[in-house]
DNA sequence: ATGCCTCGAGTTCA
DNA sequence: CTCGAGGCAT
């Protein structure tokens, strides 16, 4: 028992120093620091309760590592302490009962404080000079660092104001602001300087540079949050008023530093500032609180390596170590093949993690991760987990890097990767069931059809059982069909319920799903269009298609070249849709869809500007014919009304209308390609068709925000954000997803977050809720 | 060609 | 939200 003990004990010691030697000496971790703490609590426990297995020589004894001898080494007058960690609330509510136990005072006055995530270090003032400045090593003695700390703008060198005492010691941190971090790894970037792993590790290998005038070069700033040895004179009785000092003497000292009372005081505290985290200009990883007065600071004393009398309170953390235990891949509705990580459930940042994207496959070539090894993950962006890195001391052996499987694991077909793309497709199109069920579930999507409680579940179920070849079978689903398809989908996963085994069966659920699809049958242009999931026509180009050609029926016939008359529709998009409506498949679904019901209840005239598409010397330029110029095509223009003409004429005729004979010859030679030939007589058609339908220039009346591109950020209290982006697109608006100086205005509702803030930058119109609703009012 | 600016597509958890 | 890539102005 005792020996297991020991040996857990000595692992951990030996897993604690190797950390700490890295992070202190290398300025390179390669565990997160909760991984770090949750190891040195687990110690410390153990040592508490088997004080037999406690050596001097432990971590729990002391705070970091030897310093690396690069510098002069700096022993403290006053060691360096490191402090106690807190994760919850009671934890916290434990740290002030302690206090009071030994005290017995009645409500405690705390000075509270962010935590910086940065370089804890030492300065020495003589005289009000500064003399000498100093990391913090192991806590006892550091590296000198004089050179390069004179080199800080935010460090004084002497101190202004007076009263100072004879000798000074100020501890406080060194960090990079986020803003200066990121514009500097640009800027690396772009010259090939070395790019800093994030702020923290920035600053620390911004100090430690030999050559001070590379320290020069980085964006490094400094809070003063504490003293070490003072001579000479005296400080005020409280850490708070010290502060202020300290402040007054050329010190900068963080705002936020302030004083609470009691146990509800500090918990208060550390949730503003959680709240402002994200808002912050610099890294935090928590609050630290401090017994205000340094008399019940010097009652209080110390614990083996840590003061009684502070706490550092730590947010969840961001980032955990955890092992990955397999790379599965996914089958996306275009048939990407998306590798994740499936992982060992870790608590991040308050949540349960156990996937993660790994987005493709050159992103896990450049982590290298495989089966088994062990990784940290990060929460990015707020919510979407990642592997940040793996942890390569940890890797189990004989692993071999990940591959991407050459056969798609749904269907079986071969996965293949465009020339130069960064995605592996499935091939199978829709003979991969995983395509299928995508394709519906996309169809069904609230953007889309907005097909209530069709949920991926259901879809492959009914896609299993063969009630779904395609989306237009959904509307010849019957209720019967559906309890069938329940029927033998618990039967197969051996769910059957107890109420149905009961001889009960549960049918309101299918009432609602027959209900949903039935409503879903009267739908808009756009709707339709992006349900159809076609490659790159998304929800902004479905609505500019709608809103060009306004019938379903034109579009369908229409030859590719003419899509390109819509703007932000290129050649790319154009071919992809023509591609798509060229598959004999896809016009039967349409027709089946449209035969079981689906009616589109938005058709209306083309847009008058489509009047340019008539013209042959655009249609010319369009169709990408080899050899025509823009100038050929005007040539051709001229000489002929349309593309029927074109088409009608003989070949001599392409001459006298001036076209040089190389380029009458190309023009013949495309001509005598079956296909081109068609497309040719399909745009000849279409334009007769256009023409027939064009209302008169300018008969649409033009909304009042025609031409306005808005952003919505934040909640709206009146109406949901998808429903003001409609009311304003009513109005001629277009809703853009990011603000940039194109922008006309943003509408803001409550918790705006970067949107705003970049609206602000750039100087562009702000709309809140009230202006919102009062335009909308107006011109109802 | 280059550099914005958008859009499309894929994604996590409660 | 973030990446990759298309569209378009320069």
């Amino acid at each position: 028992m005792t020996a297991t003990l020991a040996e857990r004990a000595a692992e951990l010691r030996k897993k604690l120093e190797d950390a700490s030697y890295r992070y202190h000496v290398l300025d390179a971790p390669d565990i997160p620091d909760a991984e770090y703490d949750r190891m040195l609590r687990e110690l410390d426990e153990l040592e508490a309760a088997h004080p037999e297995l406690a050596l001097p020589g432990s971590p729990t004894r002391r705070v970091g590592s030897a310093p690396s001898g690069r510098f002069a080494e700096v022993r403290h007058a006053i060691p360096m302490l490191s402090l106690g960690n807190a994760f919850s609330d009671e934890e916290v509510q434990d740290f002030v009962r302690r206090i009071d136990e030994t005290l017995d005072r009645g409500e405690l006055v705390f000075s509270a404080e962010p935590k910086l995530d940065g370089l804890a270090i030492s300065l020495r003032y003589e005289q009000g000079v500064f003399v000498q400045g100093a990391t913090r090593g192991d806590g006892a003695s550091g590296e000198d660092v004089t050179a390069n700390l004179r080199t800080l703008k935010a460090i004084p060198l002497q101190l202004r104001g007076s009263g100072w005492p004879e000798v000074l010691e100020v501890r406080g941190e060194v960090y990079m602001p986020r803003a200066d971090f990121e514009k500097y790894n640009e800027h690396a970037r772009l010259h090939g300087g070395k790019v800093l792993a994030n702020p923290r590790n920035g600053a620390a290998g911004s100090l430690r540079q030999l050559d001070p005038a590379v320290t020069a070069q980085r964006p490094l700033s400094f809070f003063a949050y504490g003293i070490g040895e003072v001579a000479g004179g005296a400080l005020p009785a409280t850490h708070s008023a010290t502060l202020a000092l300290l402040r007054e003497w050329g010190f900068p000292v963080s705002d936020l530093a302030t004083v609470v009372q009691g146990v509800e005081g500090l918990l208060a505290y550390f949730r503003r500032i959680g709240a402002a985290r994200d808002g912050l200009p610099f890294d935090i990883d928590g609050v630290v609180y401090k017994l205000d007065d340094y008399a019940g600071q010097r009652e209080l004393g110390f614990v083996s390596r840590a003061p009684r009398w502070a706490i550092a309170h730590k947010f969840p953390a961001q980032e955990q170590m955890t092992v990955l235990e397999s790379i599965e891949v996914n089958v996306g509705r275009t048939g990407a093949v998306t590798p994740w990580a499936l992982m060992k459930p870790v608590q991040v940042g308050g949540v349960t993690v156990t996937r993660a994207t790994l987005h493709n496959a050159d992103h896990v070539a450049r982590l290298d991760v495989r089966n088994g090894d062990t990784v940290i993950v990060r929460r990015a962006g707020d919510v979407i987990p990642e592997v940040v890195q793996v942890v390569l001391d940890q890797r189990p052996s004989g692993t071999q890097p990940w591959s991407m499987p050459t056969r798609c694991p749904v269907c079986g077909a071969e996965v293949v990767r465009e020339e130069g793309a960064a995605v592996w497709r499935c091939s199978g199109e829709l003979s991969c069931p995983a395509q299928r069920v995508q394709a519906v579930f996309h169809f069904a999507s609230r953007r889309a059809m907005d097909i209530d409680g069709l949920g991926e579940r259901y879809i492959e179920s009914l896609a299993e059982f063969g009630y779904l070849q395609d989306v237009s079978d959904l509307y010849r689903l019957t209720l019967d069909d559906l309890l069938e398809m329940k029927r033998r989908a618990d039967e197969r996963d051996g769910t059957v319920p107890e109420t149905v085994k009961a001889g009960k069966v549960a049918t309101k659920w299918a009432d609602n799903l027959i209900e949903a699809i039935d409503r879903s049958r009267d739908t808009t242009l756009a709707r339709f269009l992006f349900a159809l999931g076609i490659e790159h026509v998304g929800e902004s180009t479905a609505k500019a298609l709608a809103q060009w050609f306004g019938d379903l029926e034109l579009i369908r016939r229409l030859p590719w070249p003419l899509f390109k008359r819509v703007p932000d529709i290129g050649g790319e998009v154009a071919r992809a849709l023509g591609h798509f409506l060229d598959q004999p498949g896809n016009q039967q679904v349409i027709d089946r869809l449209l035969a079981r019901g689906v009616r589109i209840t938005d058709a209306r005239a083309p847009n008058p500007k489509l009047a340019e598409a008539l013209d042959l010397a655009t249609l010319l330029v369009d169709l990408e014919i080899p050899k025509i110029t823009p100038v050929r095509a005007g040539q051709l223009g001229g000489a002929f009304a349309d593309a029927q003409a074109l088409l009608d004429a003989p070949v001599h005729n392409l001459v006298t209308a001036g076209l040089p004979a190389e380029t009458a010859g190309a023009l013949v030679a495309w001509l005598e390609i079956e296909a081109n030939a068609g497309l040719l007589l399909r745009a000849a058609q279409a334009q007769a068709d256009l023409r027939a339908r064009l209302p008169e220039r300018g008969e649409q009346a033009a909304g009042p925000l025609e031409g306005k591109t808005v952003v919505l950020t934040g909640t709206l209290a009146s109406m949901g954000r998808d429903e003001a982006k409609e009311k304003l697109e009513a109005l001629g608006a277009k809703a853009a997803g990011s603000v940039s100086k194109k922008t006309s205005f943003v509408v803001a509702g409550s918790e705006a977050g970067s949107k705003l803030a970049k609206a602000e930058e750039l100087g562009i119109e702000v709309w809140d809720e009230a202006k919102l609703l009062a335009f909308l009012v107006e011109h109802a």
